[in-house]
DNA sequence: TGATTTCAAGACCGATTGGTCTAGTATGTC
DNA sequence: GACATACTAGACCAATCGGTCTTGAAATCA
């Protein structure tokens, strides 16, 4: 069956712009310290359409928490992929939390992380999420521990699935101290020494 | 210059009980989403007491904080007491950790990570506790690695300022995955991988 | 042109927010 | 007894919350 024509004015706005937009304002401010204008003028949207397309707040949240979920796996998918040196990998990927917790991206903050603490345990959509993304991000750390520990580059007595999760733990517990604004020189050096545990 | 008599009918109640009270509710639903009716519940006590006790919402919750940032220092100093052997210290904080992180009371959450994700950087007050707080924390950890290395109990290469700030990170991370409801084995066993990589 | 759909602007809704105030009672000191 | 203070209960306030609805203009089709 052919697709079939819409009769009216077409939809004259980008939606996943607003998705986008909505995502940074909840990241800034929270869920509950989000507000509809706040939404509106982020958007640019009117109420009535804002509605139309995507329901109530919490829906648009969990969109944009979607989205904000995918970036990031995308964005490890990229530095952990297979035909690069998985302890480059690494480096690179604790180098890019260093960066995003320090300085004023430290005070930021993530909105996962912000997310779980605030709404984790009471709304059952975005547990299912929040437990999701720290599976696959623990997932992709051990593949790359896994294929560094065969190339011979792990040091003696390290497990990769659980030094994937003290790899987890730290990323994310970097975000929480990262609130108060440290100097990235700082994080990039403890994070250095993190891994120098790890590694031959 | 004696102390001046109260004239009237003496306060009835415990305001400490009451922040204590209070703090649980902070601490289950967050800053925000404690709604007033909430606060008057937990203490029992009227609208007018508590505003006459506390002065307002902000107020309250800043006492609230204080009390559960001076909760876990005092546990902390009392774990990491220079009277006791340090890596025991840390052994035994980690596993307070573990317990705490695991199962429900990980659900439950963390006051302090939670607040620092909901406020820091738009609260002054906040700021400047949440960052004394994880200061106070890295010195204590760094006091007992350094006295570990005095020992001798210390691994090649482990310097107590970068492995007191891992160890910070650690726990806070624990606590944002915790939220997720881990099985407290699992974190006991990543929180001794992890302790391993430090002592000989 | 007429039908159809989308949009912004904003009135409007009931519920809830943090906070104040009053009335009446209880409990203490002098 | 008089006086002073602490308390509860709840009315009351303006502001804001998330959400619905109406109006009228704009944009597309047949």
């Amino acid at each position: 069956m052919p697709a079939q024509v819409p009769r009216g004015r077409p939809r004259s706005f980008d939606t996943e712009a607003a998705v986008e937009r909505a995502m940074d304002v909840f990241w800034s401010r929270g869920y509950h310290a989000t507000a509809l204008p706040d939404l509106l003028q982020a958007t640019k949207l009117s109420r009535g359409s804002l509605y139309a397309a995507f329901g109530d707040k919490h829906s648009l949240f969990l969109r944009a928490l979607d989205r904000y979920i995918a970036d990031a796996l995308t964005r490890m998918d990229g530095e952990l992929a297979a035909r690069k040196d998985p302890v480059d990998g690494l480096r690179t990927l604790l180098a890019g939390y260093v960066d995003r917790t320090s300085g004023a991206s430290g005070r930021r903050g993530c909105l996962l992380v912000a997310t779980a603490m605030e709404l984790a345990g009471r709304d059952t959509d975005v547990d299912l999420r929040i437990r999701r993304f720290f599976e696959a991000m623990e997932v992709r750390m051990a593949g790359a521990l896994s294929r560094a520990r065969d190339a011979g580059k792990l040091a003696d007595g390290v497990e990769p699935s659980s030094a994937a999760r003290i790899l987890v733990c730290f990323v994310e517990g970097l975000r929480v101290v990262g609130k108060t604004g440290t100097t990235p020189s700082a994080s990039q050096a403890v994070a250095d020494a993190l891994i120098e545990r790890f590694i031959k």
